[in-house]
DNA sequence: TTGATAAAACCTGTCGGACAGGTTGAATTG
DNA sequence: CAATTCAACCTGTCCGACAGGTTTTATCAA
C-alpha cells in the first residue's frame, strides 16, 4: 500500500516527474487495480513521495492524458479502461510531422484487418453481426451524404474489431480513425464513377455477411481485397 | 505561428489542460514541424493562451510522455521522433490491469511479425539482413545465459519490424517488448528439454537466412511457426 | 574586422501557498 | 431510522519564487 520515496525507485528518468509516473504505475500493478478502482490522492502521493504536489499532478495528468487514469474534479482519480486515445495521439503526430505516411498506414490497417475479419467471423456474437451488417448497409443507404458513409464506414471496421475479442485490435483500428477521417473523402472522391462507389459499398456489405454467415477466409479475403482497391484510388488521387 | 486564445479552441476537453494540448499540436501542424524544431516556450504559449503557465507545463509534460515532444532543462521543448514508449505502457497498463491478456499479445504479434517478416525478406538491405542474422546467432552463442538469449531474441524481433520499413511496425513490435520480457522467461522455461530450445533458435537463424535470400514466403512460414511453437509452450507453462 | 570571453536574458524543474468549486462521508436532526 | 446538513477532502487553476542550465548579446582583445 505505501509507496516508496523517491530515491529507491527504479523509475529514474532524471526529473521527479518520472519517477512518480514509475510510482504510480508500480501503485497500479502491486495492489492489483482495475478499471474504476481509485488511486492515492495528490496530498497523499506528494507526501510518500516527497515532491511538491505539482510534480504529482504532472505525473497525474501525464496518465490521463495516456489514458491510463481518470481525472475529474472532486474525485480521486481512477484507474481507467484501455482506450485509443494515446495511441490515435501518437500516429496523428507520426503523419503531421512527416514520418509516417498514408501507404504505411494503409499497410498496418491490411495487415490487422485482415485479421480482425478473421477473428469475427469465427468469434462474432449474433447482435454483433447484426450491428456490422447494418452500418454496411447504412453506407449504401445513405450513399448521397459522403459525411454519413464515413462514419459507418468507420463504425463498420471498429465492430469488426470489437468483434475479434481482442481490444489490442480494437486499439490500433480506433488509433487509425483520426487520420482515416482526414483521407476518406480523398478516397470517395477519387474513385472515378457512382458505380465503383457502389461496388466499394458492396464489398463492405459482402464481407458483413460473409461476418455473419461465419467464414472467416472469406471475410478476410474481402477485406484484403477492399483495401487494395481503396489502395488503388488513393493512388489515382495522387497519394502515394 | 500565433494561437488562438483559448476560448476559440475546438479541443475542448472540459479542462485548460486538454486545450493547451490541443494548441500545442495544432501549432506543430500548422507550422509544418518536424522532429527537432523548436516550439514556444512555457511562458510564451503561457500568455498566447491566457492561461498560467502551470496548465501549459502540465500539457508540455503530457505530450513528453506520450514521446511527441523532448524536454529538456534550459532547452526549449522540441518536436520529437516516433517512439513506442507510450504504446509500451499502455499495453503494459492493460496486462497488468487484467484489460488484456498474454494470448492476446501473442495474437497481435503473430499478426504483425508475420507481415514484417514478408515486407523484411523485401525490403531489408544486406547491412539489416546481417544484423539480424547475428542477432539470431548470438541466441545459440550464448545458450546458457537466458537472459542473453532473451534480448536477443527481443532485438532480433525489432530489427525485423526496422527492416519492413514501416515505422508503425517498430513501434508496435516494441510495444510489445516489456510485456515479452516478462513471459519469454516462462516460454524458455516451460519447454520441455534443451532440444526443444535449440530447436527454437533453429527457426530464428532459418527465418534470418530467408529474410538474407529475400524469400518473403518462407520468413513470413517460419515466423507464423515460431509464434506456434511460443504459443504451445506457454500454454503448456499454463498460460492460457 | 574578427574571434574569444563575459554578462545578461531566457528557460525549465521544483517548491509552496492560495482559492474556487465539486464530492464524500459523517454528524445531526426530525 | 432516514433525510439533511455540514465539515473535511479533493481537484483545477493561478501566482510568485528560486536554483540551475542554455542561448544570445555585448564587450573586449588581437
Amino acid at each position: 500500500m505505501s509507496l516508496a520515496p523517491v530515491e529507491e525507485e527504479q523509475f529514474a528518468g532524471g526529473n521527479l516527474v518520472s519517477t512518480a509516473i514509475g510510482a504510480i504505475t508500480q501503485h497500479i500493478r502491486t495492489n492489483e487495480l482495475g478499471p474504476g478502482d481509485r488511486l492515492p490522492s495528490e496530498a497523499t502521493l506528494s507526501k510518500e513521495l516527497s515532491v511538491s504536489r505539482s510534480v504529482v499532478r504532472e505525473a497525474f495528468r501525464s496518465l490521463a492524458t495516456m489514458r491510463l487514469i481518470d481525472l475529474n474534479v472532486g474525485k480521486r482519480a481512477t484507474v481507467a479502461q484501455l482506450d485509443h486515445g494515446a495511441m490515435s495521439l501518437m500516429i496523428e503526430h507520426g503523419v503531421h510531422t512527416a514520418q509516417i505516411n498514408i501507404n504505411q498506414v494503409y499497410d498496418v490497417r491490411r495487415t490487422i484487418e485482415m485479421r480482425t475479419s478473421t477473428l469475427a467471423a469465427l468469434r462474432r456474437t449474433d447482435a454483433e453481426a447484426r450491428i456490422i451488417l447494418d452500418h454496411a448497409r447504412a453506407m449504401e443507404t445513405n450513399f448521397a451524404d459522403a459525411d454519413k458513409v464515413m462514419e459507418s464506414d468507420l463504425a463498420f471496421h471498429l465492430e469488426i474489431a470489437r468483434a475479434s475479442k481482442n481490444p489490442i485490435f480494437s486499439i490500433i483500428v480506433g488509433a487509425f480513425q483520426g487520420v482515416s477521417r482526414q483521407t476518406w473523402p480523398i478516397g470517395w472522391r477519387s474513385r472515378a464513377s457512382d458505380a465503383e462507389r457502389h461496388a466499394m459499398n458492396r464489398i463492405h456489405i459482402d464481407l458483413a455477411e460473409a461476418i455473419l454467415a461465419g467464414d472467416p477466409q472469406a471475410a478476410s479475403q474481402l477485406m484484403a481485397r477492399h483495401f487494395d482497391e481503396s489502395a488503388k484510388a488513393l493512388l489515382a488521387a495522387g497519394i502515394a
